[in-house]
This record gives structure tokens, sequence and C-alpha cells, in this order.
DNA sequence: GGAGTTGTTCCGCC
DNA sequence: AGGCGGAACAACTC
């Protein structure tokens, strides 16, 4: 599950591999995760530059000099992983060759292959089909019908306690929705949402409306942290996610709750549980994140 | 081999 | 109006 410390992991791998390359032939393997007329692409796609790598909330963005972006979402197990020619690997620390995850690539998952202007190729795979890529103009990006709903970014400006505050004292869904939806703040799925949640010692299933000012504060901080620490080890691997190389992410071994079911909490050793919030598996802490009054484990 | 897995959209209901 | 909960999507693992 590709969430944003993945995205933006991937991000920055590929930005110093792509931008300023042009794209020389697009291969369309799946028609469906190309969510745009493929006809456009001779025109709009080939011999244009990638200006700029960007990420917005969980989708990657590839600005390109037609004035066109490329927008890709990873979804549940989608990848995007380049391939550059040995001879010109950028000196970011490729993989070895003899460990080389891309020398395996296209495989049966990959929905479509980028070459660009000096032999890098860019492939986008995805087992189960539910991401897509699309091609909009530059300046319609914010009308998308998903950037236009999704909320601030968590490390913005507009991303205030208060904002957040102010957002959750109204909603009478539990906790763990409100971080979940994307139109409250961007790039929270199931991984940072439980961690953000045991780190701020929130049992998931509290109703956000019965929060005190001083939980919402506590929240509002780890959420900040929980990202910021999941990018600094380069996302969560535990089945599908990669990076731009095409190698894991670090972050697993140092959650807090997330996969850990049975294992023990490492604030205070109780046993780890796994249950259902917001019709998600939902990973907490019973000493650390009490139980509200009347909530039955399921 | 049926259930579980999840990011987003859709839909019915309040 | 808009929040809420659940279904749908897809394909693999267990």
């Amino acid at each position: 599950m590709p969430e944003l410390p993945e995205v933006e992991t991937i991000a920055r791998g590929l930005k110093p591999r792509v931008e300023g390359r042009k794209i020389k032939s697009v291969v369309v393997l799946e028609n469906r995760t190309f969510q745009f007329d493929t006809d456009a692409i001779t025109e709009i796609l080939i011999e244009q530059k990638i200006s700029s790598v960007e990420r917005r909330a969980k989708v990657l963005l590839m600005h390109l000099s037609s004035d066109f972006t490329l927008m890709f979402h990873l979804k549940m197990t989608g990848q995007i992983i380049v391939d550059e020619p040995k001879s010109q690997r950028f000196a970011g620390g490729h993989p070895t060759n003899s460990m080389d995850p891309t020398t395996k690539l296209p495989d049966s998952s990959t929905r479509g292959i980028f070459t660009l202007d000096n032999g890098t190729k860019i492939y986008f795979n995805d087992q189960r089909k539910f991401g897509w890529i699309k091609l909009v103009p530059t300046s319609e990006v914010g009308t998308d019908r998903f950037i236009a709903s999704v909320g601030p970014e968590f490390d913005s400006k507009d991303f205030s306690a208060q904002y957040f505050w102010d957002k959750t004292k109204k909603r009478i869904s539990p906790i763990k929705a409100v971080l979940l939806d994307q139109s409250v703040v961007a790039g929270i799925g199931n991984i940072y949402a439980d961690e953000t949640l045991h780190l701020a010692k929130v049992h998931p299933a509290r109703k956000a409306s019965t929060l005190s000012n001083t939980e919402s504060a506590r929240i509002y901080e780890a959420i900040k942290q929980v990202l910021t620490d999941g990018i600094t080890h380069g996302g969560t691997s535990f089945t599908n996610y990669v990076n731009a190389l095409g190698t894991k992410g670090d972050y697993l071994e140092r959650a807090r709750v997330f996969r850990r079911e049975g294992l023990l909490c490492k604030e205070c050793q109780a046993e780890i549980i796994k249950t259902r919030v917001a019709g998600r598996g939902t990973h907490y802490c019973p000493v650390c994140q009490i139980s509200p009054k009347g909530w039955k484990q399921s």
C-alpha cells in the first residue's frame, strides 16, 4: 500500500534519473491502466522532455515540456521502477548488478513502459490493476477530481493544529476513518494511520468528536512525526512496495504496531491486537490506547 | 477455495 | 448539504 512516504521515496529516486530527459517511446501493455486517449501519445508524450517530478498526496506527477502532466496513482500494488543503462547510472547508489531487481523486468505485472533518450526505462507495474496513469494539461492538474478534493500536505502551512482540531471535532466517525479521509490531510493510509494513533496514544475507534483538544494536538504532532519518519526510512515494504530502484523500504522493522499482531508493544510490553475499525485491519496496543466505553473488539 | 487484503469512488440512507 | 457506512473494483495469498 504505497502511502505518502512510499510515493515520496519513489519521487526522490526518480527525480535525478529522469528530469531533463526526453520520452522516446511508450509501450501500453494494459489499456485500462492508461486512463486517457492513447492516440495522443505520439503528439503529447513522444519527444517531450520531463521537466520535473513532483508528489501531491499519493499521486506522482511528471510535468512535461508539452505543458501536459503525467499523473500516476499506485493504489495498492503499483510500482514505478526506473532502470538506467549501466554506463549512465546516477551516482546515487543503484543496486549492484548481481542483485539488481530491474534485471527481471518487464514481468507479468508490468502495465506500461516508458523509454527515455538515454535508454533509461520506467516500468509501471501493478499486480491488481487498480492503479492508473492519466495525462492532463498541466494547468488542469488542480481540477482533477481527486487532486481538487484532497486536503493539505502534512508539512504545509495550511496543515495547522487549529485546522486539524476544526476538522476532527465535528466528525462522529472513528478517528482512524478521519485520518484515512484524504480531504482532511493528504497521504495517510492504513499503515501510517495505525502508527500515528499509537504514537498519540489514542484508540483508533474513538469517535473523533469525543477527542479533547489535547488529544487532537497529540494526533496532529504524531501525523507529522510518523510521516517524516516513514520518508526518512524509505517507506514500508511487506508485500509489493519497492522504491524507484526496485528496493524495499526499512520502516516496517521500526513499526510501532503495524503488522505486529501478537508481538509486544515497544512502550509497555503488552501484546499488540489486530481488529477491524473503519472497515480496515487495525493494529493497536490495548494498554497505551485505551478502548472507548462500550466499544467491542470484532 | 472462500475469506482477507486496501485506495478511492459510488451509492443509499439519514 | 453532506457525513456515514458499506459495496464495488481486482487479483493475489493463505
